[in-house]
DNA sequence: TAAAAATGTCTATTGATATAGACAACTAGA
DNA sequence: TCTAGTTGTCTATATCAATAGACATTTTTA
């Protein structure tokens, strides 16, 4: 196993990151705990101290707990799998990857289409449109933060059926849109910035996946265009086609 | 805008990714260089010497070029789009994103199906599948290396194709598989580790897109498993339904 | 009970990261 | 040609990151 040296970031953060993808993927299943740190400082060629920093990150993160004399026990492993498909539905999604799901509204208006939000939406540019900030939880854990823009002269009552539900499926169809597809999504990744940190709670220099996705209805008309946020150490997603 | 401090991630780390990101975003094509020094510390809320250490390393990766007296001028700027549909080509893909395309083979073997490589091409585990490591080159950048498997019994040729076509499309064709579909695309992310640093020629810290695919013969039966990975800052997604 | 194995804590040292200030060198425009 | 704006270079200082070693404390095992 390899880590970068001098490249701006931390050893400490890079082996963090390792062992938190680890843990996530079942290597450490068999005994419950990550590998003692001496174990751990050889197979990355680092020193102790090096490896107790990240083990005192992720314990900082609720991931791992360490006892002395015993050693570093799994706390909590988990990714989730978001399908993504032309019939992508956010909380259906989750399934039973979770026991608790939530959706909150964060913030709602009615601004005016810039030219991006327009050519998504299929709309003139300054017509209205109604711009919500959503955040969704799994096991009372940030999965996503998403800003969404619905065009404001069909969907006017979209943020009040959204508090009211908590689902973008069932607001639509308490205003009368039973049935609505995914025409494009868009995947890329970045850092995570400030905000991210604070309302992903991310861990700090992580991954954030950010998709860019538009909804139509039955029609072809957009319905729906959102960029939406995931901790990248916590979901992945699966296109079936 | 906001840089976090003490997380592991440098800050000129930091820094470089944002302008990177701003320049594939075409935030400073009006005048085609970066704001000044003084500006971008003013703007991040740091000292101008850590400005400085993010746009050399900006520079060391070609993307800009400072001038003493006039600016830093932006030297390239680019982001690959790839669509992920189920009729994905990577060659197609590409289109006329790229004048200059290449897919090189670096290595293949026969080996045993593991347990993961097994039940992804729906073939008994220990059975015999061919396995190549390729690169693939847009404009002389490398944007993807991947890691494929397929059955051995039905494509053991496919090195030899490949290396003489250079596509896996055509590699197909060579050995009677005229048609392909892509059933199952997972797409995550994390760091960059040393593998990649060398092979996309990725600047440290910086994100890779990893993408684990299987493509179809038109009765359904797995013919390719391969496990791809982009440079986060060049390529995007772009899943059509 | 003793030994082994594991984490916890302390000191010390070195290099990387970040800030601060001063001034030199170069470019473009008035 | 002068000046304002910009990048280049230098010194100095403080903090973070990483290594190294020693020893304490706790748990597990022989």
């Amino acid at each position: 196993m390899i880590v970068q040296r001098q490249n701006g970031v931390a050893l400490w953060r890079q082996i963090a990151d390792r062992i938190r993808s680890s843990i996530a993927s079942g290597d450490y299943d068999r005994d419950g705990r990550v590998p003692p740190e001496l174990t751990l400082a050889a197979q990355f060629g680092v020193n102790r101290h090096t490896v107790r920093s990240a083990l005192a990150a992720l314990a900082e993160e609720g991931i791992v707990r360490a006892v002395q004399g015993r050693g570093t026990m799994i706390e909590r492993k988990e990714r989730l799998n978001f399908p993504i498909s032309r019939r992508t539905r956010f909380t259906q999604g989750i399934g039973d990857q979770a026991r608790e799901k939530e959706g909150l509204l964060l913030a709602a208006a009615e601004e005016e289409a810039s030219v991006d939000i327009a050519g998504r939406l299929a709309v003139p540019v300054g017509s209205p449109v109604i711009r919500m900030e959503t955040l969704r939880r799994a096991d009372r854990r940030p999965v996503s933060r998403a800003a969404s823009w619905f065009p404001a002269g069909r969907f006017g009552g979209m943020a009040e059926a959204y508090e009211r539900t908590g689902s973008i499926t069932a607001a639509f169809a308490a205003l009368g849109l039973t049935d609505y597809v995914r025409a494009v999504t868009e995947v890329s990744a970045i850092h995570a910035d400030a905000q991210d940190l604070a309302d992903l709670r991310q861990s700090p220099g992580a991954i954030v996946l950010v998709t860019r996705a538009v909804n139509c209805d039955l029609e072809g008309v957009p319905v729906q265009y959102s960029v939406t946020r995931f901790p990248a150490d916590l979901v992945q997603f699966t296109i079936e086609n």
